[in-house]
DNA sequence: CCAACTGTATTATATCAGTAATACGCTTTG
DNA sequence: CAAAGCGTATTACTGATATAATACAGTTGG
């Protein structure tokens, strides 16, 4: 079953773009494998206390994405082909590395400095 | 005359959040510094194509945190305490590394990836 | 079988970000 | 002084996010 435990809802970006983002990052590391079982919608929405057109959203998302497989009636499971993570793994990695060096370049740090925080800041 | 050089909206952050980041970033960095003049709102919005009253919500919080002082007709100033940029320092660094130990663990990568990534990506 | 659960759809409402148009009073500059 | 530019304020509008209440059809397990 795929789990939510560690997912913490930051505010200002939208709900189901970070249960999207949750998802995705949990299958590029390898936490999340083909066929888990994806929790219902209502039984998530709960969860995160969030309503249930919400969760679907995000659902609808991954299900476009080809990485959740849903039918009427029937539990979601996650669909992972192997393809799937490599463009995932690199679209995630190359935003989350463009967004940070933009950001510490724009405070004037130097590579450095910026690989001196990361170093500290890893926990 | 503070330059929005370098400025690029991202989507699905509020444009007026970017502004403030994007002041806070430059005096972190030096490159704004005390007393430097502001674009009047009027100036900025058609600069980076958005409506005066966006560019005065960001402004109006830039105010708020005693880095901009505005008065009714004049122009408006950064205003740089010393003791601001320290405490806006740490607050964007910290939030900043943060963000990227968050998302990068996430996604499972070690420290070691993160630095390797991080150091590619340095340009 | 059938009740419980599933995905899916619809409609209504509230809030917020951002746009747009306009107005007013103050400061600065020629 | 007067015009141009400035900060400030107000109102109305659009679109996106999210909630809420239902409803319906398909699947599944006891």
């Amino acid at each position: 079953m795929l789990s939510f435990n560690g997912f913490a809802a930051v505010d200002g970006i939208p709900i189901y773009i970070q249960i999207v983002r949750f998802v995705k990052r949990n299958i590029v590391s390898g936490v999340t494998v083909n066929g888990d079982e994806a929790p219902s919608r209502r039984v998530l929405s709960a969860l995160l206390g969030v309503n249930p057109n919400t969760v679907q959203k995000a659902y609808r998302i991954l299900e476009e994405e080809g990485l959740l497989s849903s039918h009427t009636g029937a539990k979601s499971y996650i669909e992972v082909k192997p393809e799937s993570v490599a463009r995932i793994r690199r679209e995630l990695l190359e935003d989350a590395a463009a967004t940070v060096v933009k950001d510490l370049k724009e405070m004037g740090l130097t590579k450095e400095d910026a690989l001196a925080l990361i170093e500290t800041h890893w926990t």
